[in-house]
DNA sequence: AACTATTTATAAGA
DNA sequence: TTCTTATAAATAGTT
């Protein structure tokens, strides 16, 4: 399908080699979603190119994990194995080198899954410690704002009734710096009158 | 691409379906077939229909096991975790579900900054209720013993108007509550003398 | 990245 | 089902 007709082999050309996958993977992509809304199916997709790039499609409500699992358990097959062996019902049948093998797999495996558990953890705890500075900065600086609402002289804070003072200053400056942001819960708080309905609802 | 357009939804018609899904699987499978021939690519799909029929394709050389391996290596994703999340290094990176969750965590900081407002409000409304309570209290006493020597035979006023008194100075005093609360702007508030100022700065 | 002449896939009919 | 075939879709080679 297209200009000329091609012989199913290596392209050679590094270029058209890359152009091409990159063509046809999105066909293939796109003929897997379609099959799966057309078809109701479920399909996991994973893609290597011959230059290391990594593409992936799942269906929507499931995963990877998902269907490998059903896949082995409706089959019988496990593919974890280098070979697809049926795992048997009867470990009875098993013989000590099997046995050793099937221990060392599994041995393997946890170390593993272990070694990827730490990875991942220790990327999660940077990524997090980041977050948190991230908020520190920010939460200083929403910190710095309030203050500078509060000693604003407009708000006429003095001696005694500063207390007072600084704390409506407070609470109107905050209220109107993040309004926009965060819908407060006391969305009509700079229109009401009175101190008494103030009064009330702080109470 | 057949006799007629169709529109990409769910296939009612189960025997249409069941037609189709075979017919479009094959055509998949044979383009993932190609796809591994012409570009040297690896790719691993599993199939599963809605009549849970399981179908697979490797390319040679691989297992479906090594992909995944490779996969998760070479992205840093663990596709064990129900979402496959990127665990990035760089904020800039941050996918859409991160996003959330730092937004989450600025929210939750700004929440906890308008509550200590509101404590800080609520201790100072606490406050100016008892020096209300307190003024009352001496109003009172004032009011007292405003009539009892408006009673003073020798200063000869008149019943009643200890009434009309009492309730000037009790509006006034409620008009000043209210003035303050609405122009904060009283710059030499503390120097000011007399009932009035004193109700003032004391609300 | 587009374009388009062709090939290929496939929807509907037999 | 499987085969056929008109038509839609994918894409190889070009710009």
């Amino acid at each position: 399908m297209g200009r000329g007709k091609i012989e199913i082999k290596k392209i050679e050309n590094s270029t058209n080699r890359q152009v091409t996958y990159s063509k046809r993977r999105n066909g293939i992509f796109k003929k897997a979603k379609e099959l799966t809304v057309l078809c109701d199916a479920k399909i996991s997709l994973i893609m290597l190119s011959s230059t290391r790039k990594y593409h992936e499609y799942t269906s929507p409500n499931t995963t990877t994990k998902k269907m490998i699992d059903q896949y082995q358990s409706a089959l019988g097959v496990d593919i974890w194995s280098t070979h697809y062996e049926r795992t048997g019902e009867d470990m009875s049948g098993l013989n000590l080198q099997e046995l050793c093998h099937l221990q060392e797999n599994i041995t393997e495996s946890v170390a593993e899954i272990r070694e990827r558990k730490y990875h991942v953890i220790k990327n999660q705890t940077d990524t997090c410690r980041k977050k948190v500075r991230n908020l520190e900065e920010q939460h200083g600086n929403l910190v710095l704002d309030l203050e500078a609402k509060c000693e604003d002289p407009k708000y006429g804070v003095v001696e005694n009734e500063g207390h007072y003072n600084s704390a409506v200053a407070f609470a109107n400056g905050v209220h109107n710096l993040y309004a926009f942001r965060l819908q407060p819960l006391h969305p009509n708080l700079q229109n009401e009158e009175g101190f008494g309905s103030r009064d009330l609802r702080l109470s």
